[in-house]
DNA sequence: AGAAGGTCGTTTTTT
DNA sequence: ACGACCTTCT
């Protein structure tokens, strides 16, 4: 190792009584201690609620005014969303130089590195992200052209091999630990999975291809193998911090480490009892680890909670104590006043759905805005009732969590025509935009493919040498044409859109002959989308990192709309806080997933998740579930709640029976109305029974201006 | 042989 | 509602 030399900072030392924010009045003294701390490594133990948020942001703030380029801050967070927000609110904290700082996830940082370097380990700098479906798909290429099945073995299908393989990059382990641990029914095929992973990595390389995992992985090996661009991009850092760090992965771990090695200034926010991206490959133990890591780290905590009643800090902190590990941290409150949480068994789940819009209109009425007050629930499937219920009363939403714009098939479609386009080695999306057209299936798609990849030069040109027939001659002339054009300098993007939409609409009404209406719209958002990026690349990009939601688009952004109700995943509400929270669907075999049982460390996860729902409420909680459910095969059946809270006490959750109001009269009036049974436990008054006038048939308004 | 079309069993969480 | 697999058609 070289001697380092350290040279200080140019710009002239601030004094503290300089600065333009009051960092010690704006702060607690653990916050303050921790968004002013000196140069080196600092690790942050931050409990839910605790304003980790707002002392990164604070600390950002402070870096830049005592003299750190912004440029050479980079702050690390687990979405992109995240990001945004944190420096739109340091910029407003400070000034216009906050938004200079670099900031995102690891996997859009590590993309731009690679960019720029690729050329390094072999790659060509326009590569093609594949996002977690365009890797099935080739493998399943690639299985298909291996003949695995030749026995009458079952083989492992696409998806399990994708995650399979992802494991085993995330978690830096042999793939024989991750077969014995998670797929042990797959363990004897250990030969022919090496070598299918082999092949995968092979062909990845061979066109220009990257996964999720190599944009960590690859940036990894890029540093490795070049150490001149390892000190260029670290010497670029002259501060690195890490949002969420329990749920950082053993690669994200050592890219941290990377990257902090020329400047040593590394800080790290988490909380080890919010740790919920196992399955992807994170381990809370990293948090652990990073004193070892970084051996000066000085380590600081947070404990006071700002974000909720004490009440519902009781029960999350009696929540946690049924970890089969156990947390030091217990949470405490300034506001020490407010409604016990309450459990609200519900018929079914229709019933639950009409609970959850009731409250939430009640709630509205009392002056909270719908956009502070979300629904949270463990997958985005447990929604749909609720979904079906909010367009029912026309009440405005967002789902996060949900189906991707990205991610919809037929937009998949007119993604991978302008991705060979970008790149025209990308034989997974030639794989894609072949087989669309009527008399191309797998294999001859595999011959064109290997034909037209040949010739780099110019790719789309169509003669006589290629394995042409007549049954599809015609429009693989119109596609090529179509890329020739897209191709050609200064076209716009949405005119590149628009091309490939022309061309498609034929093949994707043919495709699609069920239900392409309903797709139509998205094909107009994608149009919409493309309007506001001028570079085809960093489109691309972006939409595989940063997938957008299709209830998000389908919000109509006009002017004086209320700003909608959240519907999220537990996972996707991480680090967000509402008024309101309602998690529903709270059933053991949900909330608990069945598939966690099995999984040693499986039910502690599923715990952290219930965790980080409940601290997401700063006022009200309500945990719902539906006691009937019903399933195609099983037909209706009782359902056992969740086993995180059959065994809270009354004095901790509060049962709440919900109850019909009786009709006054009219036939059907009892269809929609009901209130809350003896809430009368707690020390505010229970939200006044509403009834509600049931609208005509089909004509729902709930008062809403929508 | 290879593609199209129908049928059956299935469905966590995300960059 | 979606994909893996099987059968039928070209």
């Amino acid at each position: 190792m070289a001697r380092r030399i350290v040279l200080s900072s140019d710009s002239e030392p601030s004094p503290q009584d300089d600065l333009t924010v009051d960092y010690a009045d704006a702060l607690n003294p653990q916050q303050h201690a921790a968004a002013t701390a000196g140069d080196g490594p600092l690790l942050v133990v931050a409990g839910a609620g605790t304003g980790k948020t707002r002392t990164l942001i604070y600390r950002v703030a402070y870096l830049v005014e005592t003299g750190t380029q912004p440029e050479s801050i980079v702050l690390l967070t687990f979405t992109r969303r995240a990001a945004r927000e944190m420096t739109t609110r340091a910029t407003q904290l400070l000034d216009g130089r906050c938004r200079r700082v670099r900031g995102g996830t690891f996997h859009a940082f590590c993309l731009g590195v690679l960019r720029r370097h690729a050329q390094a380990i072999g790659f060509p700098s326009n590569f093609t992200v594949l996002d977690a479906a365009d890797a099935a798909d080739v493998l399943s290429v690639l299985r298909s052209q291996g003949e695995y099945h030749k026995s009458d073995e079952r083989f492992p299908r696409k998806d399990t091999l994708r995650k399979l393989f992802s494991a085993v990059t995330n978690r830096n382990r042999p793939l024989d630990d991750i077969l014995a641990e998670k797929y042990p029914q797959f363990s004897h095929l250990h030969d022919e999975l090496e070598e299918l992973r082999r092949k995968y990595r092979g062909y990845k390389k061979e066109h220009g291809l990257m996964d999720f995992d190599d944009l960590l992985l690859r940036t990894l090996e890029l540093f490795e193998t070049d150490d001149a661009i390892r000190r260029k991009v670290a010497a670029r850092c002259k501060h690195v911090l890490v949002d969420e760090y329990q749920d950082t992965n053993a690669l994200q771990a050592a890219l941290v480490q990377q990257l902090a090695s020329v400047h040593g200034n590394v800080t790290v926010v988490g909380d080890d009892a919010q740790s919920i991206y196992r399955f992807r490959g994170a381990d809370f133990r990293n948090i652990f680890r990073f004193p070892d890591q970084f051996p000066e780290a000085d380590v600081l905590k947070l404990e006071q909670n700002y974000r909720s009643t004490q009440p519902i800090l009781d029960l999350a902190n009696r929540l946690i104590e049924q970890a089969g590990r156990s947390y030091d941290k217990e949470l405490f409150s300034d506001e020490p006043e407010g409604d016990l949480p309450a459990v609200v068994p519900a018929p079914d789940g229709q019933m639950e759905s009409r609970f959850v819009a009731q409250m939430v209109l009640r709630l509205r009425e009392q002056g909270v805005p719908l956009n502070r007050m979300a629904v949270l629930f463990r997958s985005s499937h447990n929604a749909y009732d609720l979904e079906v219920e909010l367009n029912r009363r026309n009440i405005p939403f967002v789902k996060y969590g949900g189906t991707k714009l990205s991610e919809a098939a037929h937009i998949k479609d007119v993604l991978a025509h302008l991705k060979v386009a970008e790149n025209p080695q990308d034989a997974a999306s030639w794989n894609r935009i072949l087989q669309l057209i009527h008399g191309i299936g797998p294999k001859t798609a595999q011959d064109l493919i290997a034909w037209v990849t040949e010739r780099d030069d110019e790719p789309f040109v169509v003669d006589d040498s290629g394995p042409f027939s007549k049954r599809y001659i015609a429009t693989v002339k119109k596609l090529f044409e179509t890329l020739r054009f897209i191709r050609q300098k200064d076209v716009p993007l949405v005119e590149q859109a628009e091309a490939v939409i022309d061309y498609y609409r034929p093949l994707f009404e043919k495709e699609y002959y069920e239900d392409y209406p309903e797709r139509e719209p998205d094909l107009e958002h994608f149009i919409g989308l493309a309007e506001s990026y001028d570079d085809r690349q960093t489109f691309l990009s972006e939409l595989a990192l940063d997938p957008i939601e299709l209830t998000a688009l389908e919000q109509e952004p006009e002017e004086d709309d209320e700003a909608p109700l959240v519907l999220s995943t537990i996972h996707s509400a991480k680090g967000l806080e509402f008024h309101t929270v309602f998690i529903i669907r709270a059933l053991d075999g949900v909330l608990p997933s069945s598939y966690a049982l099995n999984e040693d460390g499986g039910v502690d996860e599923e715990l952290r998740l219930l965790y980080v729902a409940i601290t997401r409420a700063e006022e009200n909680l309500f945990i719902s579930y539906p006691m009937l459910k019903y399933q195609r095969f099983r037909g209706e059946y009782m359902t056992d709640p969740s086993r995180f809270i059959t065994d809270i006490s009354e004095d901790v959750l509060e049962p709440v029976e919900l109850v019909e109001e009786s009709a006054p009269s009219e036939l059907d009036a009892a269809d929609d109305v009901k209130q809350l049974g003896d809430g009368s436990g707690s020390n505010t008054s229970p939200p006044e029974s509403v009834s509600e006038e049931e609208p005509d048939e089909d004509t729902p308004d709930d008062g809403l201006p929508f």
